[in-house]
DNA sequence: AAATAAACGGACCAATCTTGTCCGTTTCCT
DNA sequence: AGGAAACGGACAAGATTGGTCCGTTTATTT
């Protein structure tokens, strides 16, 4: 018997909402909560996800699915710099929308997004060190550390209280971490 | 009749705990947390602020008297380059250790607060511009632009779950940052 | 040292939120 | 149409949180 159109439809609906929540408000977010931005039940998700892990797990990996996209092309990139500076912002971007998960990534998930996030890591150690070799990008940070500032821009305020603009918050950030890092 | 002794040390203990717990976990804390953190009774906590403005406005207060002081020292710098980039330090550090406020800052305190708020943000302002008129700071960024850059390395993590470095995480991010805001 | 009043602590209550289950009803597929 | 799979949301149990109250402790005064 083939699985239900019903319960792929609503599978769906809840990852969904899962991973809008849990950019939001972090991991720790309830499963009524998401119940209600799926608009299901709340059964309809404890029998989709018995356990929390799985949830998390299953929200990381589709997170983790459309970075390594962004990686790939990245690398698929001729000019180095370019490429660097395209995955830079896309990680910049894509920790900015998920700014709730905060340092928490890395704890979660099984086997299957260990391997994912070390598939990521890996590409993007490539990408950094292609155009450090090329001399487009500073030498004097290990990729570990370029790979940190990306966080940078996701900061949802500071001390001064003023808020990030939306529109160009990131933009400025982006352009002055880049600007920090491009060689010659 | 005086303060009582002891009732004067209690306070000040609340509000430390008070300033660790809202620098941890953010502006909502509960008074029992903060009790607990500063090893006294809830009742002494709400004797002392029965409102929660009341302790939430002695926090901002506390915080903004520390800043307010630093951007003094930067604006009494010789070397505008140097004012600027040592309150830009600061500021980055206390955004850092207050990073549980996020964006929070803003909204919360009294008339008091406001005019803290409001001589902090102006002698900012005067740092940044100094820098600016004398070329050692790119222009191309309004004052709000580059202060708003102060939260960035506050960052708890960032997709990749890689967690900042406690010992130099800030630091590769305030490199990166002050060399791409430096001119000349 | 004794008296007094201020300050303390934490048990306690009510309201809210979260987890997780269970079962009558609905929906899909044959 | 009929049966199984999936659904939804009421419900119970436990955890948190805001806030009060009163018996006990502690600082100060005389």
């Amino acid at each position: 018997m083939p699985v239900r159109a019903d319960a792929q439809r609503n599978a769906a609906r809840v990852l969904a909402a899962a991973r809008r929540a849990v950019a939001a408000n972090g991991l720790d977010v309830s499963y009524h909560e998401i119940a209600r931005e799926a608009g299901v039940g709340v059964g309809t998700v404890y029998r989709r996800y018995p356990e929390r892990d799985q949830l998390m797990a299953a929200v990381l990996s589709d997170i983790l699915t459309e970075l390594i996209d962004t990686a790939h092309q990245a690398l698929d990139c001729d000019d180095a710099w370019e490429g660097f500076s395209s995955l830079f912002s896309g990680l910049v971007l894509r920790t900015a929308q998920n700014a709730g998960l905060s340092g928490s990534l890395d704890q979660h998930g099984g086997p299957a997004v260990a391997q994912q996030r070390h598939e990521l890591l890996d590409l993007t150690r490539r990408v950094i060190e292609r155009a450090q070799g090329q001399g487009r990008l500073r030498r004097d940070l290990a990729w570990q550390e370029v790979l940190r500032l990306t966080g940078a821009p996701a900061v949802r305020g500071c001390v001064l209280g003023l808020e990030p603009d939306p529109a160009n918050g990131h933009h400025v950030v982006l352009t002055v971490l880049l600007d920090g890092l491009r060689t010659g």
